[in-house]
DNA sequence: CTGTTAGCGCATTCAC
DNA sequence: GTGAATGCGCTAACAG
């Protein structure tokens, strides 16, 4: 059985109902040079046929394709998926289709997947990039673009301050009389865990809390389950760490070696992304990913609409919710 | 600050070699057509000038854009995710780029979305579509399009057997001594949610198990929450919920009402999407999703290579993954 | 209001 | 091997 494609063109429309084609174009994209006679006539023909126009055609001739891509670092982690819906739902507001590219944390495949989206696109939204500047900037002058936690400047760009919930965590934790604390840092090329590095070093160093760095390379639950062991080796009381699935990993890997949260160690995630799913109920730092995806495919179709390129740079603030993984500091 | 595009075409590397536009279009996809010295001659050229072939054009002159879209109900849900990251790998392997489509739970909005994608892909995934059979069919007949969780015959599909997984969940119940169960349905329109359903009754019979039937229209946390009170209205020791969001949710409905789990009341979910983050941890059906988007793109893969379509029906086994939400009936 | 004409950038016949 | 036409499906002037 062979696979038969009869994707009715504007031609074969036209002849249904008896008029040009340019009549069929307009029926569709501006109905009212037609009288509404033709166009309901047009539409039903149209419909009877199945036709639908072609997109590639349509932006061949008019150099605009109706498409964006949002490009990730990984989907499947659950920051994102809340970010990609709401983008996707203010592009279909403006009836346009997006791309979905996952670079699994690779600055390479990020540069080959844009590079593969150039010239289907009409503009692009990278999240949490992991290229250098230098090369987002690049891709900047091909096209409309906006990042998402990302601060290049002279880009639009639409940011998460996460520093000012983990300047919240740290005092917390001061409040709750812990002298020694971890932060268990991200990936390195991220934006987002550059900001809260310094968050927790500024704000312990305030509070008059010592701090160590301990190294979780990709944020998942797998390696912080495996981080726990070099956690509880520093000494530290309480830990911060870059995201809620890290967190949740050092809960099970602090499950695993019999260490009470939060008797014995406080932990406190970052994003929001498990709800009080966990137990004990996270203490973590709030989460703005859906405004972030909704603003930042706002300023896109703003510039698409525009052609013109501003440096804005919108900043979301979070803070801090304190659920059950957190306590008083153990005297030890 | 205006964003000029200069993107050159294909003429313009023509004249800057010396060439007719088709040596052009052959040094980049047919080179072996050309002498070695001019395929040289025009990459040069073509790299002077910053060229890159307009794959817009290229697609409505071949009908092959190296595109397909997967659509999905909620990119939000957990148990997509994963699957839509496997369909994304397996895609950019054949050197695909994926569009994502959200219907909201929507068949309207599933319908325009396809219709928008028309024209712009060559093949179509539809995941836990809520379409009729009749809209699924005629999307088919237009252009390659593979199924997960929808049986529809004739259409090459991937399914999620979760039945298997279901009727253990069944029989571990009855061996744990419950007597009256519910089953708390998904959305109505669900292949899944009929299959999971049907699974249960069968099972029940066999045990000698009472069922009762609780609607939950939308899988979401704040449903299940909400449906806590009429479960426990029926009586029944143990419910079995269409999948973890729901179960998680019934979990935290009953932790409102005062009623443990297991102690009380088992709970169990489906899809292993939260893994053993809740607390207690849940008892539910493992979920084949990776595998089945890997699955459902090489069937695409395949179709599209072949142009043909082969009555594929693949089917994934899933089996009861124990944890601590269930317990021995509590007797009363 | 509606039909006619001419491309958009490229791949693909045909000739040479 | 390479160049000159033709058309993919649609929009955009230009007429009438």
């Amino acid at each position: 059985m062979t696979a038969r494609k009869l994707v009715p063109t504007i031609s074969q429309v036209a002849a249904e109902a008896n008029v040009a084609r340019s009549s069929v174009s307009r029926a569709f994209t501006k109905p009212y040079m037609l009288s509404d006679d033709t166009v309901r006539r047009i539409k039903e023909a149209a419909e009877r046929l199945g036709y639908a126009p072609n997109h590639t055609a349509r932006a061949l001739s008019t150099g605009r394709h109706g498409n964006i891509a949002l490009v990730v670092p990984d989907v499947a982690n659950p920051f994102f998926p809340p970010m990609i819906r709401a983008a996707q739902a203010e592009a279909y507001a403006s009836d346009f289709c997006v791309f979905l590219g996952n670079t699994d944390e690779d600055p390479k495949q990020e540069d080959r997947l844009l590079d593969r989206f150039a010239g289907q696109v009409e503009g692009l939204v990278l999240a949490s990039s992991r290229m250098s500047d230098e090369r987002i900037r690049a891709h900047a002058r091909k096209r409309p673009l906006v990042l998402i936690n990302r601060d290049v400047e002279g880009i639009p760009r639409v940011l998460i301050d996460s520093a000012s919930g983990v300047k919240e965590a740290v005092r917390h934790l001061a409040d709750l009389k812990h002298r020694k604390i971890v932060y268990v840092s991200g990936p390195a090329a991220s934006w987002s865990n550059k900001q809260r590095r310094t968050a927790v070093r500024e704000a312990a160093a305030k509070a008059g809390l010592q701090v160590e760095i301990v190294a979780a390379s990709v944020p998942t639950f797998a390696v912080g389950r495996a981080v726990a062991a070099p956690i509880v080796a520093t000494g530290a009381t309480a830990v911060i760490a870059f995201d809620d699935l890290i967190a949740q990993g050092i809960m099970a890997g602090l499950a695993d070696l019999k260490i009470a949260v939060p008797d014995s160690v406080s932990v406190i995630g970052c994003d929001d992304v498990l709800g009080a799913a966990t137990y004990p109920p996270l203490t973590t730092v709030s989460n703005r990913s859906v405004e972030a995806g909704k603003a930042a495919l706002s300023l896109l179709m703003e510039m698409l609409r525009s052609q013109a390129i501003r440096d804005v740079r919108y900043v979301l603030e979070t803070h801090l919710v304190i659920r059950n993984s957190t306590g008083r500091a153990k005297t030890r």
